[in-house]
DNA sequence: GTTACTATACCGATCAGTGGGTATGGTGTC
DNA sequence: GACACCATACCCACTGATCGGTATAGTAAC
C-alpha cells in the first residue's frame, strides 16, 4: 500500500473507501448497504469481502481513511503561515466555510455523523469517531492559547473548551443544514462563532 | 389479571411513543427495531400495529409527540416573566443547561438525531424534524429582536440567525457529549454560547 | 353486535456474509 | 524458456437470519 503508482484509476480498497465517504455521510451507516458502496466503487461484493472482514470494520477503515485527508487538507493550509493566532483561527473558519461550496454530503462531518449512528450500539466506532473529531479539535488548541496570551484573556474557560465548542458548532451547523437542504445556514452558523472569537480576543486599545 | 389492568397508566399508544422517544434517541431510527419499542411500552406487534399504520408513521407520531412535550416545558418556563430579553435569553440557554443532568439519551434532541439519519432516504421525517427545529428556533426569535433593538446592535445579522444558532451549538453540543460520553461537554458549549450573547447584548454604558 | 384493542403465527423482502471458483503476476527450479 | 507453485485480487451464486408488515383470532366493554 505505500508507494503505488501513478495509476487513473485508485485501486478497489481505495475505491470502496471514497464510496464510504461519500455514501455514509449522504445516507448514514445503517442506511447504506454494502452493496451500494460496490455499485458506487464499482466493484463486487465479493471484493468488498476481500478487503474488508466486514462492514464494521470497513467503517473503521473509512474513518481512518478520512483522517488521512482532512488532516492533510487542514496541515497543507496556508494560514499557519500568519503570525497573530487570532487570525489564524478566524482563517480556519473561513476555510470551513469556503469548503460549504460543494455539495452537502461532501462538506459534512463523517465522524460526526457517525457518531450520532453507533452510539450505544457500535461502541468501537464511536470510539473512533471521538479520536477523530478530539484529534482534529487538538490541532486547534496551541493557536487558542497563543491567542489567549496575546490578547490577555482570563475568563474560567480552557483553550480545549473553546476548541471543542468550535467543533461543536460545526457539528451542528450542518445538521441544520441537512434540516433545511442549503449551506447557507451552516454559514451563518459558522459566521456567529467568528464573530464571538473576535469579541473574546479583542484589541484592548 | 383482569381487574390490574385499569391502572393509571398512559395507554398503549402513549407507551409507544414514550419507548420511541427514548428508544430512538439513544439507538437512532435504523437502529431500533420495532418489537425493541413493543417491548419497552410492554405491548405486542400487533397493538403497534394497530395504533401505527408504519414505522415510518410512528417515527412521524413520535415527532409530534415531541414536539408536544418540549413546546409545554419551555413555554411554561419562569424566564418568560424576565423583564430584560437578555436575561429572558441567557435563561433558556440556562434551563437547556440544567437538562443536562439526566442520562445522555434523555436530553439529547429527537430532530437533530433523525434528521442525520433520514436525510435523502425519508424526506417526509427529515421535513418532520425541520418543522420541529425551526419552529423551537422561531420561539426564540422575538426575545432576541427585543434584546437587539434594547442593546443597539446593529451588526449585519438577523434575530432568524442566531436563533437558528443557538440550536445548532445545542445538536453539536449533544454529538460531542455522545462521542465523549460526558454531559459536561455540552455543558462547555452552552456556556461559550452564553458568553457570546453576553457579549453581543452588551450594556454601553 | 359492534367497536376498540391485543395477541400469535406467519410471510416476504432484504442484506450481511460465505464458499467456491477464476485470472493474473511473481518466484524459484530445472 | 518451460514448468510448477503460490499469493493477491476478484467475481458470482447462494444462505441464513433478521425484521417490517399481515392475517387472523381472540378479549373487554358498551
Amino acid at each position: 500500500m505505500g508507494m503505488e503508482t501513478r495509476t487513473k484509476q485508485p485501486d478497489s480498497r481505495t475505491r470502496l473507501l471514497n464510496a464510504a465517504l461519500h455514501t455514509l455521510r449522504a445516507k448514514g451507516y445503517n442506511a447504506t448497504r454494502v452493496e451500494d458502496l460496490c455499485a458506487v466503487a464499482g466493484v463486487t461484493k465479493g471484493s468488498f469481502f476481500h478487503h474488508f472482514r466486514s462492514k464494521d470494520e470497513l467503517a473503521l477503515a473509512a474513518i481512518a481513511h478520512w483522517d488521512e485527508l482532512t488532516g492533510g487538507l487542514f496541515a497543507a493550509a496556508a494560514y499557519h503561515a500568519l503570525e497573530d493566532p487570532r487570525e489564524r483561527l478566524l482563517a480556519y473558519l473561513d476555510l470551513r466555510s469556503e469548503l460549504l461550496a460543494g455539495e452537502l454530503p461532501e462538506y459534512t462531518c463523517l465522524a460526526g455523523m457517525l457518531t450520532q449512528e453507533t452510539y450505544l450500539t457500535k461502541p468501537e466506532l464511536t470510539d473512533a469517531c471521538e479520536r477523530s473529531i478530539s484529534g482534529h479539535a487538538a490541532s486547534l488548541v496551541a493557536d487558542i492559547e497563543a491567542a489567549m496570551q496575546r490578547y490577555g484573556v482570563e475568563d474560567g474557560w480552557t483553550a480545549e473548551s473553546l476548541a471543542l465548542h468550535t467543533q461543536a458548532v460545526l457539528q451542528g451547523a450542518f445538521i441544520l443544514a441537512k434540516a433545511r437542504g442549503e449551506a447557507a445556514l451552516a454559514a451563518e452558523s459558522i459566521a456567529h462563532l467568528r464573530r464571538y472569537i473576535m469579541l473574546l480576543f479583542r484589541d484592548r486599545t
